[in-house]
Order: C-alpha cells, then structure tokens, then sequence
DNA sequence: TTGTAGGCGTTATCAA
DNA sequence: TTGATAACGCCTACAA
C-alpha cells in the first residue's frame, strides 16, 4: 500500500499524488478534478503516506527523544507532559526512554535516538557527565537541551536551587529553627549539591552552626526519608526542623515521624520540595518548594524548536532560569519553646 | 555521514560495509583484515547507520506506539515503564502519546503514528470506543494491545474490577459496615461501571441496601476525592465507610475527612484503589486494592511482541486478566458502635 | 571474499 | 497541469 497504489486506483502518476498529499499542496498547480480523483483513490484505499520515505528524503523526522531516569518518579510525568504538549502541537513526537541514571542504559539510548535519527534530545535529571554525548552527537548535529544543572556547553533550563532551599531555611529560621536537619538527595546529584549549598548558605547568612550529623543523604525514595526521620531521636543534636530535597521523601519524613510520636509542626517542622500533587492533601498538607515542571519541559521543547530554526538563520537560545515559590502550608510552625 | 563515506574512507564498497555492520555480520564472510579497516573508519567518521533506511528496507520501524489518557495521571508512570523496559530490551523504542480522552487528540495520534508506520500500538485507558481504530490500522496490519476493558476486538490486558471492589467491600461488611458510600470515577468509564457494579455485587450478596445517595460521582482527581467527602455530613445517609474508585480521590477524601474533624478509621473507614506508592505513606496507610500496573505494562508489550511473532507463525494472544489484592493498612476499623 | 545494482516510498527537478 | 526520474541510506541478490 504506497504511493504507487494510490496512483494507479486513480489513474494518474505517482507526482501527482504525491502533489495532492504534499504538506504544501495548497499552491501546487492541480486540476481540482484531479484532485478529487486522487483523494477519492486515497479515501478508497485507507492510504495513509509513509513518513519513514519522507524522514528519509527530507532528512528531519519530527522525532525527538527524551532521556529522562525514571517516568515512576513522581517529578516527572508533568516534565514530560510539558514537552509532549508542545511537541505535538508542533508536529513532532517523542520517544521516551528511562535511564534509571545508568551510564549503559543512557548510552544505548542515545545509540538508538541517533541511530533513529532524531531531530533532537531533551535530556533531564541525568547527573552523569557523560562526555561522551559530545562526540556521539557531534557527526550528526543533533540538537540538545538539558534539564537541571550540568556540566554540558548545552542550552538548559533550570531553576535556582541554591536560591529555593536558601529561602526555604531563612523561612525557619524567621520561625526560630536554628537546629535545621537537611534529608538530602544523593551527593553526587548537581541538583543535590546545589540545595544543599543553599542550605548551608542561609544557616552561614544567620550565623548557625551546621554540624555535619545535620545532614543525611537519602536517595529521593519514600522509604529513605522515612528511614532518615525514624531515627531522629537518636540523633546527637536533635533538630527541631527537617528540609527535604524533595517530596517524596519529606512524606516518607512525615509517616516516620508520625510513627515516632512527634507531631507535625507542633515538635517537628517540615519542608520538602517540587510540591508535588499529593502535598497539599497529605495532613498536614506539606510546606514545600513549588517547582514549574510542567513549564520546565514547555520550555526545553520551545528551545529546542529555536535550535531547529537556528538553521534557518536563528540564534542559539539562552539557558532559562525558572522561578521556584515557597509554599506555605501547615508542616511548619514557630520552634517549641522547651 | 553515511555508508559511502565509510566505505571510501575504508578503501571498500558499501556492501562490505553493510556486512560488517548488519546485525547478522556474524555469519558474513569478510576478512578480519578487512573488517577491522571498516571498523576503524567508523570509528573515525563516528559513523551510525540510518534506521530510517533499514525500517523504510525492512518494512520494521522497531518502534511501538504508547496511548495514554495523562501520564501525569500517577497511575499511568508505572504502566509506561512497564512498557518501556519490556520494549527497550527488545529493541523497540517507544512512542509516548497522551489524550486527555479527547477524541480529536487520540485521532491526530493514530494518525501520525500509522503515517511513521509502528510496528504495534498500545492503548491504555480509553475508554472511548473508537469505532474507526480498526479501520485507520487495518491497511497497514499495524498490531494493537489494549489495556483495560475495551469493546474492542484487540487482545487486552487487565484487571477483574469487579472482583477487586467486591472483595473490598465484602471486607468492609466483613467489619461490620452496612453503610458504604462509593467515590466513583467518571461514570463513562468502564472501569468504573465494573469498580460499581462490583460494589453493588458485594451489598445484594449481604443483603445490604445500597441507596443512589451513596454512590457519588467523582473525575479521578484529589480534588473531586476531597469534595465529595467534605459534604459527608450532609449527607442523608450518613455512611460509616467509603470505597474510593483510585487512590487520588481517596487521599483528597482522607484530607476532607481530617478538615471535617472525622477520625480515619475510627469514625469513618476509608479504602483505595491502585495503590499508588505513596498510599503507604499518608497516615493512616491507607487500605487498598493493589493493581500490578508495572506488569501489566510489561505483558501489554510481550503481547505485542507475541503479535510481532505471528507473522512468524505464532497464533494471536489471549488476553490476559492479571490478579488484584486488598492491601490491608491501617485505614479500616470495626463499625463504630453508637 | 568483495563489488554492482535494484528497490524500499517519498519528493523535487526537469520536461512535456 | 501532468509525468518521468533521480535522489535519501541501506540491504541483498547476483556477479565477479
């Protein structure tokens, strides 16, 4: 079923019907009687053109790959639903691949996307250098945007992690907190680094010591955050405020603690961060760093469009830098006076 | 970039380039000496073969087509890599795409991804009929899955709602509970029919009446969870218990709940649908029907895998029904004795 | 063991 | 206004 078919079941050749499904058909020179013959063949047969044949001759397939770790991971879908939205309203498609922030998964990805010939590749939360990408890229001018911080010369966006926990810690200590825990994300995540140094930043800024027991390194999981805050009573300096570097494991925090007889915020106060869906209808709802995820993959997928045009004598965009929002609900409180 | 650069930057013709790099070049006959020069000015040239030519040659894209009505709906994450991980080690890259539910967007859909020729297309969570599915891919023999109940003749992949609610419900009775109001989702869903015929099943079998009061319609979302709940007193059957149709509107009702000033489970039973990863995280954990979404993702594409092998003289797939189970936490108690 | 050439389905160029 | 044909990049008979 091709092409050919459709010419020979509307006796006209292959140029012709290919002029009647050609995107810009409007200003090409067709008889309208012509025309109806051919779309009446090609209404017959159920044709539907190969873009494949077309990918290949145009040398663009309006695919993009996006190269994320884990779709399962709560911060996510939004991202993704961000860039599938503008992509399809654009005419491109994405083909999703879950890294689980593998080196080998990631570069067979990569392998397959350019293989595939994609026109370009989101990639997020991958905090492996990956200098490699560079090269595997490079014979092929695949655009490229990243999301997070990375230590890649590509177009990214962003938010200000450091600035989003600094304001979130200055927030208890305007509360009164001055032992402040931070349940942290893995260390050698970019974007871990960046919150823990806003942490650091705000407690240096007010004068606070920040013992190293303070700070506790989880894996961004549920269970982690929980493990972390189960033990709080055992800690040596026992604080009277918990950061999160992320929801899940702030709601993990808050069952642990739950489970330990303190209460949040009356003994304990907590922050998280993404503002996931869930954390405004867990109780209490959770205090936590908004992040525009949706719009972050908006954004990734609109730049990487400009790439596209930049062929056509546009410029490389600029990186973005998204603005993060402090969410106040119920999981803080001013420190108990003992 | 291609086989003609490789193959004089190598000194050979395209067809001993072609030979060392098909992904049968095991039984090729070439000279190791031969084979190492083309492998070097690959190396070089940073060469990779254009799948694009090799589908468009082999009438195989390698690619499947995933359709979902939201990704950042938490039920659909795990299903997607479900689907993904199955693919990827198969060597299929997937296609992500998302509805809404939205007729219009499902048909742009298909379209585009009959036009890039999938070799199968999952769908998840239709619920519209979609009489014209079958005949858009029926020129192009282009294999389905559906997961979930479907009128459809595809093979499908699914879960026995009523089963599952009728459990959940004879537990609740098995409690003492008389009294059952029941959150469904958008009633135009048939998985929500079977979730409510399943509930219905479970009170005529106890010889329980089950007044239209109790049975109130919600949209999947926390928000409609939380509404619906919030009125509880209001309402003129005062129910000791509830059965959400998914986890988010149970959160939402166990946060309206709370704000009501109702005890979970000592004044109002509470249970869920999904089990969603944080469903063991809110306080109290929250009681259950577990649905294996990971591996229903995961049979929904070796089914499709099945399909592929037909060709090769495998028989089409059954469908498959996957088994539920009530997780029982801590968000149920005995009927409260006035 | 290696090379030549036709074709996968489409579009663009050139003629008619 | 329409038609013939050469690409796009690859693989696979068939020849050498």
């Amino acid at each position: 079923m091709n092409i050919r078919d459709v010419a020979a079941a509307a006796g006209v050749s292959v140029a012709t019907v290919s002029r009647v499904i050609s995107p810009k058909s409007a200003d090409q020179p067709i008889r309208p009687q012509t025309r109806q013959r051919v779309l009446d063949a090609i209404d017959k047969l159920g044709y539907r053109p190969n873009d494949l044949a077309r990918a290949l001759l145009h040398q663009r397939t309006s695919a993009v790959g996006l190269v994320v770790p884990d779709i399962s991971n709560p911060y996510y879908p939004a991202l993704v639903r961000g860039v599938e939205d503008t992509a399809s309203t654009r005419g491109y498609r994405v083909v999703l691949c879950n890294t689980d922030r593998n080196v080998q998964k990631t570069t067979a990805y990569l392998d397959t996307l350019v293989k595939t010939r994609v026109d370009g590749i989101i990639i997020a939360g991958g905090s492996t250098t990956m200098p490699m990408l560079r090269d595997v890229l490079q014979p092929y001018r695949t655009k490229v945007v990243v999301v997070g911080r990375h230590r890649l010369e590509f177009p990214s966006v962003r938010v200000d992690n450091v600035a989003a926990v600094r304001d979130a810690v200055e927030y208890l200590i305007g509360l009164g907190h001055r032992r402040i825990g931070f349940i942290a994300g893995p260390l050698s995540s970019n974007t871990v680094q960046d919150r823990l140094e806003g942490y650091r930043q705000a407690l240096r800024a007010a004068g606070v010591e920040s013992p190293d027991e303070l700070v506790r390194e989880g894996d961004f999981q549920e269970q982690s955050g929980y493990d972390i805050a189960r033990s709080l009573p055992d800690w040596p300096v026992r604080p009277t405020a918990l950061v999160a570097a992320n929801d899940r494991m702030a709601v993990g925090a808050m069952a642990a603690l739950a489970d330990a007889g303190l209460r949040v915020p009356d003994d304990v106060s907590l922050v998280g961060f993404d503002d996931v869906s869930l954390a405004s209808y867990i109780r209490p709802a959770l205090t936590t760093v908004s992040v525009p995820t949706y719009e972050m993959g908006q954004a990734a997928m609109e730049m990487l469009l400009e790439e596209f045009d930049e062929d056509a004598g546009g410029s490389l965009p600029d990186s973005r830098v998204l603005p993060t929002r402090l969410v106040v609900r119920d999981s803080c409180a001013e420190v108990p006076r003992p």
